[in-house]
DNA sequence: AATTGTTTTGCAAACGCTTGCAGCGCAGAC
DNA sequence: GTCTGCGCTGCAAGCGTTTGCAAAACAATT
């Protein structure tokens, strides 16, 4: 033997306690029925009295598989992925699971970091919502052979399930909406990570814009994601001279950055410029004026991704598959007809 | 041997594609330097080849401790909290610990089991933000020889660390700025559980309007926290006929529920009424009109939990040691002269 | 060539738990 | 009194690491 002989809690010491062996600690922790009721008792008495907490390390270890559903996220400050977040945690806890989550803040070496965590946790399943991962990553987990499901990145692979909401109907809807108010000088708000000369979202932007009235010009700014990113891409919008009618953002968070921004420059919201967002997050409603905005069922997504991620019929699965969401239009007061220009 | 040899990715496999021991691969994925740079860098891509990743749980369990920061929250949907949990974790990462966060919901049985996990996974320290705690599981922590730092409940105890904010000279700070704006009928909105009647800060409030104006009327109410919680503890003021010329609220969260509810019933802010919060989160002064708050330092508070948890300096203390901090009023466009009634 | 010293490696014992299997004690049957 | 069966319990192996110690490999010195 190298070291001290347990000063640490174990279960030997609960056993020497009751007078027992460690098995039958082991059992009655784990409520095996087997167990005589005395004995139970003088165990769980023993355990109470040492104050006893079972190692979940050497559990998982000895179990071979943890309980723990891992979850990462951009960015836990956005409502978006803490909705999400929350509705994943009452799945888990529902089943008796624990739930582990890493925020990338959207840096990729953070989101490297995290998926090694996970991995080397042995999480049950594996949650991603992040914008955006290198395709080397995504084949490190789809190798790792822990059931995952992605959120709005990379394409359904072994293990792993995709999920995705149809941006481009989104967006299409609000410059329809928009432009049958009239608007022509539209804005596109992203921040960084939306940004990438790949991203949909953008793209979509320009697509609509172009189609609903040829001789728009649509612009477009980016700050970090967040209500200082908001403010900030507006600002330098509010700098570069230009003057949309309607600012359309890639998310509700940074709207209300945007809206403050545009507030502070005595802008009135909708009078002289309407703005959305996307999401449809709580403080959409609570902000003023309630933001127009489109609703992203972040509830639903939850579950689809916890189904998919522990579900009990989950084979080992060799092809993911891919789930596709339709967003809806919400209209508040954010948005009204096209000032005069 | 009792099940099959390891389909399973450890340490031997690669040990194996190495034609090395186990040790070895070990020093090596441990940065010791002892090991032959050829064999080094053999065991590197062995690894590599076979996507391998240590399991974290057998580490912790070998090298006794883990790496694992601990941190309990009631409410990580309030931005007090999460922004707390942010400078935790940067704290956290710069050290290369890992970070495990549990959410209570201001449910005391969540609090137990997230108790229980933290014990269970054997943090290097835990970090507990939670806004009422039974006596039972503070000795629990206490007895757990996890080194600890509560946050604003419990009294400093063997391995905890206690740090609170003087939340009465904050709330003094506020009512007589008010007093001095002529306010003289006041409501207070709290959230469930800062209102038993053990809590300080629905006592302070009361204290404070009475020696501040004899003949006021301060009047209680309450709902969940959240933006939700504000709105809804608003309407039943409302609904209760008291017409107060200024409300305070115990964080800024609810404050920006219970102005969008006085926005809706068509009362201004701060003409009809002037509205106050707490905490001073990023959304103050993105909210309109922006908040009148009071500013907690939550990012020192941060530090000063990490400091105190996996501080170097860390012996074994017998007693923990108390911090105070000092809040300060932050004046914005939420509060007024109180209106002629 | 033998000896000594220095790296560099491997062996094997922990870490705290779960669990297949075997064994024990005791009741009932003969 | 021996045997069978069954309900409980204990033994010991194994989970994937780390790490003290000792052996092995190699270099340097005599």
């Amino acid at each position: 033997m190298r070291k001290r002989r347990s000063l640490a809690m174990n279960l030997d010491a609960v056993a020497q306690r009751a007078g027992v062996s460690t098995s039958t600690v082991s059992r009655v922790l784990n409520n095996l029925e087997i167990v005589k009721t005395s004995t139970r008792s003088r165990v769980l008495k023993a355990a109470e009295e040492l104050n006893y907490h079972p190692n979940l390390h050497a559990r998982s270890l000895a179990r071979g598989k943890s309980r723990i559903l891992g979850i990462i996220v951009s960015n836990m400050e956005n409502p978006f992925f803490l909705d999400i977040y929350r509705t994943l945690e009452a799945d888990a806890h529902a089943q008796g699971l624990e739930v582990v989550v890493a925020n990338t803040d959207y840096r990729s070496e953070q989101l490297l970091a995290s998926v090694q965590l996970m991995i080397g946790l042995r999480v049950a399943g594996l949650a991603v919502i992040v914008s955006e991962m290198e395709e080397h990553l995504i084949q490190t987990v789809s190798g790792s052979r822990i059931p995952a499901a992605f959120y709005d990145v990379g394409t359904p692979q072994k293990n792993i399930t995709n999920i995705r909401v149809d941006y481009r109907k989104g967006i299409k809807k609000t410059v329809s909406y928009l432009n049958a108010l009239g608007h022509k000088r539209m804005a596109f708000v992203g921040h960084h990570s939306t940004l990438g000369p790949i991203s949909e979202r953008r793209k979509t932007f320009l697509e609509s814009v172009h189609r609903c009235s040829p001789s728009a010009e649509p612009r477009i700014f980016a700050g970090p994601d967040g209500l200082d990113g908001g403010r900030q891409a507006a600002r330098e919008l509010l700098e570069s001279g230009f003057r949309p009618t309607a600012v359309l953002c890639v998310n509700d968070f940074m709207a209300v950055g945007v809206m403050r921004e545009l507030r502070e420059e005595g802008l009135q919201i909708p009078r002289d410029v309407s703005v959305t967002g996307f999401d449809n997050i709580k403080l959409a409603e609570f902000c003023s004026p309630s933001l127009t905005t489109v609703h992203i069922p972040r509830e639903q997504i939850g579950h689809i991704i916890f189904d998919n991620v522990v579900g009990n019929d989950r084979e080992e699965r060799d092809v993911g598959r891919e789930i596709v969401i339709d967003p809806e239009l919400v209209v508040r007061d954010s948005t009204g007809i096209a000032a005069k220009s």
